[in-house]
DNA sequence: TTTCAACACTACCACGTTTTCGTAAACCAA
DNA sequence: TTGGTTTACGAAAACGTGGTAGTGTTGAAA
């Protein structure tokens, strides 16, 4: 078990000062050739690498950017992680990953954690909590230390920073609008009790398709679900009055339990119950039939996020004490994905 | 924009030494009460936090584990990560994530950047191409560093150190029974190009269960798919014959597209033919008809790689020159979880 | 012979912490 | 007063690195 070597140790293995081993490895000039090769040589061999943390320490810069998700085991949140850690890879840096379960406290408790130091910049997407709570002090007194913050999808206007989002409200446009294309009348929301900024957005967009194409709001139409294992009652009740022929839900995991419960009632889908589901993952591709959904694509919205977050890393070398900070919001394309469940 | 406060900022502004800031501020005794409490109060104020990289260099620990995975856009990994998180949280410690996209390359260069002082220690899965090779001279550097590494799932038996993984074969073993248990007798394995340790591992379980009940391997029946998107003709001809009435896969996906076309070509599941997945992910719960899987408890494979790691992290502290690394290999239970394609 | 540059290298500082050791002042007993 | 203990604090080293500013030697030009 041999210890990392370090610079002092080879300086006084070749009896040499440690600058001059430094800087032998950084092929500075100052230095003879003779001792540089000999240097540079005794470094190979024992693999000499520099101590990130010290690198750290000295240049306050640790090349890692901080992510604060409210849950991992996500398709959308994973592929968000996977498009920041491509790009983060390009330029040098690592990802640290921190979990808030969408609870406040671990939020918070978690981006303490990693700003005293550990981290350059996050990048985040806020818990339910925390945007139930309007609480944004820990984001701010972040942001407030000259750390750079980039929110991606569950944002708040309360906080200036760089924001990475699709248009949440369009993209449930267009795909009621789709719906009514098709013929449809009635078509009910399923979606989740809204203090989390994006279903009251995609609620916003459905109403609007519906209004805009003379078809008058019904409340009775909006279904909010709180647990997806509970709802098959509610679903299967309203399915039986025949009180909608087209459902818009705001993930696919209510879109492919209102499909089963449907089939298993002995509707058919597309020709019975149309249904297109927000979020694009892969039960809607796998599952019987397949479901058509709009497109959220994770993977760019966490290139876009990183890009952001690094451009503002690399940049703040050189401003320093400029203080226009120009925040910009990115929207990301979205698409409607079309497959089985609609005609 | 206010920096973090530092101790010797704080030491400035009242005129006191350094250390006495920092013996103030850990409640030594050897402070007097009056300097104590104005130095707390002070610190307090100005929510001083010590700085994690100075206290890394200094006490060389990161208090940060390093996961090397293939991919995490893969339900069974995230729910890895989910549990290490949960555990290393726990602890104190924070998760660093790197994505090896089942390179080699991208393992060893994820390793050495994080090895050179980033982590305290490794919790990895092997990429496809690093266990195709067989060069895993990265992994036991690090190992000789005195780094502990903590493997899972996809591990090798040419590293000595300590491992999670799930009994493969047993399980397969398990399913495949189960499968003859109800009466079928023409079963086919559905597998990927078999380099991967896993691979392997469950089409034995799969031939010995068959071998042990009398009913003779056969060759054609093993149907060894590169590209999921690919497959679809292999088995559509294959069932076609009729050639088997039972299949076991060894990942969700392969099931899922199986019974698609299955279903596609008027069989009947699992009248016609019965199906059984390895790894219990979202698609097998929400596909129609659900699929019966073999559980493979991502979190707690996560958990006990975590605690297994950390508790390695903390002992080395005391014996520091005891030599004795008994090395050991974790078995995660796994069990049947019946749904719909299994009658 | 002096001076000046080039060379080859070393000293020192800073990054932020903790910790060991040291010491001045105050107090007490003899 | 002397010697010893306690109280309250400070100096400095260490962790590993890298840059700036020296320092001393050599050789050559003035």
């Amino acid at each position: 078990m041999k210890r990392k070597i370090t610079l002092k140790q080879i300086a006084k293995e070749l009896d040499v000062s440690i600058s001059t081993v430094s800087k032998s490895l950084r092929n500075s000039l100052e230095i003879g050739e003779e001792t540089r090769l000999k240097v540079q040589a005794f470094a190979k061999f024992y693999n000499y690498k520099p101590n990130n943390i010290a690198l750290s320490l000295k240049n306050r810069k640790t090349k890692s950017i901080g992510i604060i998700i409210p849950e991992i085991v996500h398709h959308f949140f994973s592929t968000v992680i996977n498009g920041i850690e491509q790009v983060a890879n390009e330029h040098g840096y690592s990802v640290v990953i921190c979990l808030s379960d969408d609870s406040f406290d671990k939020e918070v408790l978690n981006m303490e954690m990693l700003a005293n130091g550990s981290i350059d910049g996050f990048i985040m997407s806020l818990s339910k909590e925390t945007q139930f709570k309007g609480d944004f002090h820990h984001i701010t007194e972040v942001i407030n230390q000259g750390m750079p913050v980039v929110m991606f999808d569950r944002v708040t206007n309360d906080i200036l920073c760089d924001k990475v989002i699709i248009d949440d409200k369009a993209a449930a446009y267009e795909a009621v609008q789709s719906l009514i294309d098709n013929g449809r009348k009635k078509i009910a929301l399923v979606t989740t009790v809204d203090y989390v900024s994006v279903g009251k957005l995609r609620t916003d967009g459905y109403e609007k398709a519906l209004l805009d194409n003379g078809i008058p709001f019904n409340e009775d139409l909006i279904i909010k679900i709180e647990d997806v294992d509970t709802c098959e009652i509610t679903i299967s009740e309203l399915l039986h009055d025949r009180a909608f022929d087209a459902v818009f839900a705001v993930n696919e995991l209510f879109a492919v339990t209102i499909i089963k419960t449907a089939s298993k009632m002995g509707l058919k889908i597309p020709e019975d119950l149309a249904v297109i589901a927000f979020t694009d993952g892969i039960i809607s591709k796998y599952s019987t039939p397949s479901i058509t959904t709009v497109s959220q694509s994770g993977e760019k919205m966490g290139n876009k996020a990183a890009k952001m977050l690094i451009e503002r890393l690399e940049a703040e070398h050189d401003e320093d004490e400029d203080e226009n900070e120009n925040y910009t919001t990115e929207v990301i394309e979205t698409h409607l994905i079309k497959r089985e469940s609609t005609d």
